[in-house]
DNA sequence: TATTACATGTAACGCGTTACATGATTCG
DNA sequence: CGAATCATGTAACGCGTTACATGTAATA
């Protein structure tokens, strides 16, 4: 759908290999974002047949060649043109929550494990933006236009995180309550 | 992949024809499930197959028939089977977030609407939830067993609306001050 | 000696979306 | 008189997941 767009972000940030896209989007983008490299390899062949990125091979020593892909002055106007239609509203789609709903037809002590789990898993997402924000967004008040989406982004993050956390907290309170 | 336990909670609720369950997974479920009808007609007809849900076709005058489903005993021990399956935390996967990461690179009013336009649709959705807490949900500490997960649910469908409204807020301040 | 990192793919499969299809009734 | 509601499907297509495939070099 738009991992195409997704990709042409970080190729706009910095030209990579499939490799260092499938790296990319296991850490800092894909925290809103998931692709597996099979998916990657795949779309960024289509994408270049499409002339919105270019590829180049770089012979290592010791290490497998690899193939370098760059944006191209279509894959920014691609990029801008995509940019101007509305994003759509995802739907979230949250199996926990189905559990959630089903609370009295479930396993109840399972779903109570479900949600620590959930709490320590946006935890621990948590502590890594905010290391994140420290070390790379000192001062939010000075930065250029290029570190300004990022951070946008992380804040967003923050923001999901620590109500997914307080949604966690009230819900244990409640299940833990008898 | 989930979507038949969604299913098999909407049916241990209360039974439903195909054309019932859609509209559910328009509303209630839906803020956390979306599913067609296409979808539901084809998984429902798989989930008689096996065995989870039983239909019966109801004759009605000056409207087509309908055929309800409804679960059965096997349904309800999968229901339960899936609930002590630990919820895998959903990665989430967001076109906006990818277009706001990429600020520096798309249209920037285009961009601003987006917010504008995602601070609105949020906050449309938590009125609905807050009204939907007011009328069913007065008493939250009086609430039966089988009333407590939709409690639940809906609290976690306000907590998340709230921080993508404060999210976009954020980003409106930053983004606005030029 | 085994696993992880580096590096790039192909193939099968399935869930979900979009488009198409039908037909009566009620409401504005 | 047209649109929405009620009611249930089929068919084509595609994105994304899982499994399979290969081979070197560094690390534990």
């Amino acid at each position: 759908m738009a991992l195409e767009h997704a990709i042409l972000v970080s190729l706009a940030e910095k030209s990579a290999s499939g490799y260092d896209l499938a790296r990319r989007f296991d850490k800092s983008i894909g925290h809103f974002w998931k692709a597996s490299h099979q998916q990657i390899y795949k779309v960024v062949a289509r994408m270049e047949a499409d002339t919105w990125v270019v590829s180049e091979v770089v012979v290592q020593d010791a290490r497998p060649d690899r193939r370098v892909y760059s944006i191209t002055v279509e894959g920014r106007a691609e990029l801008l043109r995509w940019s101007r239609q509305p994003a759509e509203i995802e739907p979230l789609r949250s199996a926990y929550a189905v559990k959630m709903r089903g609370l009295s037809f479930v396993d109840r002590d399972a779903l109570i494990a479900d949600v620590r789990r959930r709490r320590a898993a946006h935890r621990s997402l948590l502590d890594s933006y905010r290391a994140d924000a420290v070390q790379n967004f000192a001062d939010p008040r000075a930065l250029s236009d290029e570190r300004l989406g990022p951070y946008l982004v992380l804040r967003g993050g923050i923001r999901l995180a620590e109500g997914e956390i307080a949604w966690c907290d009230e819900a244990l309170s409640v299940l833990e309550r008898r």
